[in-house]
RNA sequence: GCCGUUGUAGCUCAGUGGUAGAGCACUUCCUUGGUAAGGAAGAGGUCGUGAGUUCAAUUCUCAUCAACGGCUCCA
């Protein structure tokens, strides 16, 4: 006999040898129908797995990540099978769950796989599924297990094994398909009822450029039909929130061949949203103690060679420019020129901190395959700015730029966010990162000290820092689930000392201040994508392009409507009028496509009473009131940035 | 940059080896209508670009550009 002791902390009594399935069966049938897996002793496990020890054990179902895990990993397997019987020859590389669902990477020869095999594939999924296939396991031998897959010619495979350990290998089969898998499964096929391949991608062998591409099929299964199609409308709702639909839609953005890929062209209502972007971060900057620098768009190739941009970054910078015998080349980083800006006067160390800040305009060379609508551009925006500081200072500045990313966050409601701190990897100092182990060491430790110090939760990164210096990023999450670096705040050690930036500190000695580089907001670029898909495109009204519309019921009141119009437009609303010869039905209607936050009819009543019956956008009539009483609210709202 | 898919009217999309079609939007006319689509007529495209095959290419082939789905990258 065992004890197996439940996550209640209930024990009980069972047979050696007895099912993680059989221990549910025990309790119910209805349970052990659900059963997908069991956490035994913290270890995922096959609930067929039987148990020899003690344990403690927890049973996963549909409900459990790791249940989900485990459904999505074995469908992967199911994947397999029906590709190979379609496919003949097949290697397979592996076949993980992600966060939504599971691929499988697989080298298919010269054959390709079309969207028509997807359907097909689906359909032998399914067949194969019906037969409730158990997924079998089977402790292995090294050498067995390289034999099966060296007579299979399946390389990629015996890659995997090379780096197994003789003892730990484990084949699983499912019907006619074995592979080489740590596991666990589900007990067996019969349980994906749903089954929906996604999409055909070509993936590099282990991640590596340099390798082969493989073709990665994705897809998505679940243990109810119900569920799939909930899903699939998910993803229809998600696409409905996309960026780049409503940037279009709603007249925000647009590209254009002829002025080139990754390249914005805002239009009116974009514009209106940047101005109070910028509006709300000049507000929020000039009373932190930042003051506003303009700088150009190009300099000298000097400047980048001091930054160190040039040396570690020159191919994701456009192509230099030659202009009287010098090399010109655009700006990707605002910095240098700032850095310039500090530099044009002797600092002590009363001027510090020195914060300046600019909306600056860059431009990055970003790999074409990696242009995507507003959030990777080649043309950007950054809501950017640099304090610099002595060691003394540093703490606060710290606190005081997270602070202000807090702030920013309550204004635009966002809820969930995570901040990276991200380090250098010492093996690459020199290549990625500027050769100065000490300096890294030491502001790590500082900045690590003063998130633990401020209780801002965060996690670390290995490898991922900027070249001349640790930085924060912010990652934060719109409402399809889209993720996003939106913000970045970094430490700079290295460019104070190759600009050679100095102050004079209290005992009159020349002293290299800190810089913190900061960007909230990151670029309004990203940042609007991200706000479209956050609000829907429903923006609060302080930045909604058109805050407000009039729509006369008629011609006969247009005189009224334009008068309100005006008066509106005065009291600094941005208002437009409907006087096209529509019934007000359509006005309405095509004035809620266009999310405009309020509406505005007029007819005979409200000119008589001097009135407007005012719509709030998703939300139908709200009633009339006074034009006085409506500005006076509509003002407030903006003002407060409600919303 | 790599793999794959796509490119037809302002938008969404159908279609064909014999120089193109729908709905919405647009223009004009009728209608002057009270809270999510009134009616009619009209205008609008050298079918992404370049080359090849063909008597003939928007359609087939190749190249190229761009967008999209991924991979890699992201100071």
């Amino acid at each position: 006999m065992i004890s197996i002791q439940f996550p209640d902390g209930a024990v009980r009594q069972y047979e050696t040898g007895i099912t993680a399935l059989g221990i549910a069966r025990q309790i119910s049938e209805g349970l052990a129908r659900k059963v997908l897996a069991a956490n035994v002793n913290g270890e995922t496990w096959d609930a067929t797995r039987p148990i020899h020890t003690d344990a403690t054990l927890q049973l996963l179902t549909w409900n459990d990540d790791g249940g989900k895990q485990t459904f999505w990993h074995s469908s992967a397997h199911l994947l397999a099978e029906a590709v190979e019987q379609t496919f003949p020859g097949v290697k397979f590389w592996v076949g993980p769950s992600i966060e939504k669902g599971f691929y499988y990477d697989m080298d298919l020869g010269d054959r390709k796989i079309t969207e028509e095999d997807l359907k097909n594939l689906e359909k032998k999924m399914n067949e194969l599924a019906r037969q409730s296939n158990p997924y079998l396991r089977k402790e292995i031998s090294k050498a067995e297990a390289v034999d099966y897959f060296r007579e299979k010619g399946d390389e990629y495979k015996l890659d995997l094994l090379s780096n197994l350990e003789d003892g730990s290998i484990t084949f699983y089969t499912q019907g006619q398909f074995t592979d080489l898998c740590r596991g666990p499964h589900i007990p067996d096929t019969g349980f994906i009822k749903a089954i929906h391949l996604s999409g055909i991608a070509g993936a590099y062998w282990k991640g590596d450029e340099k390798n082969k591409m493989l073709t990665r099929v994705y897809g998505i299964t679940f243990p109810q039909q119900k569920e799939l199609d909930e899903y699939l409308v998910m993803m229809e709702e998600a696409k409905k929130r996309d960026h780049r639909k409503l940037g279009k839609e709603l007249g925000i953005y647009t590209m254009n061949e002829d002025v080139g890929p990754g390249l914005i062209l805002w239009m009116p209502n974009g514009t209106v949203i940047i101005e109070e972007l910028e509006k709300l971060a000049k507000e929020t900057e000039t009373a932190a103690g930042y003051k506003r620098v303009v700088t150009p768009h190009i300099a000298k190739e000097n400047l980048y060679l001091t930054s160190g941009h040039l040396p570690y970054y020159a191919d994701s910078m456009f192509p230099p420019m030659q202009m009287d015998g010098e090399t010109y080349y655009l700006k990707a980083m605002n910095c240098p020129h700032h850095h310039k800006i500090y530099d044009a006067e002797p600092r002590s160390y009363r001027d510090l901190p020195y914060r300046i800040a600019e909306y600056g305009t860059c431009y990055r060379y970003e790999q074409s395959g990696e242009l995507f609508g507003l959030m990777r551009v080649r043309c950007l925006h950054m809501n950017d700015a640099h304090i610099y500081c002595s060691k003394e200072q540093f703490r606060d500045e710290f606190k005081a730029v997270n602070d202000m990313y807090l702030k920013y966050f309550k204004i635009f409601g966002i809820e969930k966010y995570v901040m990276r701190l991200s380090l250098h990897d010492p093996e690459k100092l020199g290549q990625k990162y500027i050769n100065e182990p000490e300096l890294w060491k030491e502001t790590e430790e500082l900045v690590r000290n003063v998130l633990i110090e401020t209780g801002v939760p965060f996690v670390e990164v290995k490898g991922e820092g900027a070249f001349y210096g640790p930085k924060i990023d912010v990652q934060i999450w719109s409402a399809i689930g889209r993720e996003f670096t939106l913000a970045t705040n970094q430490v700079d050690f290295a460019q104070p000392r190759s600009f050679n930036l100095r102050f004079t500190n209290k005992s009159n000695e020349p002293e290299i201040p800190l810089i913190i580089h900061r960007a909230p907001l990151g670029t309004h670029e990203r940042f609007i994508g991200f706000l479209l898909e956050h609000y829907a495109g429903k923006f609060p009204v302080w930045l909604a392009p058109v805050q407000v519309k009039v729509l006369p019921i008629s011609d006969k009141y247009i005189d009224y409507a334009a008068g309100v119009e005006q008066l509106l437009r005065r009291a600094g609303i941005r208002v437009e009028i409907d006087d096209r010869q529509e019934k007000i039905g359509k006005k309405i209607r095509d004035t809620e496509l266009m999310k405009i936050p309020y509406m505005l009819i007029v007819g005979e009543k409200e000119q008589q009473d001097g009135l407007v019956s005012v719509r709030r956008q998703g939300m139908g009539d709200v009633g009339s009131e006074t034009l006085d009483v409506f500005t006076q609210r509509i003002r407030q709202e903006v003002e407060n940035r409600e919303g």
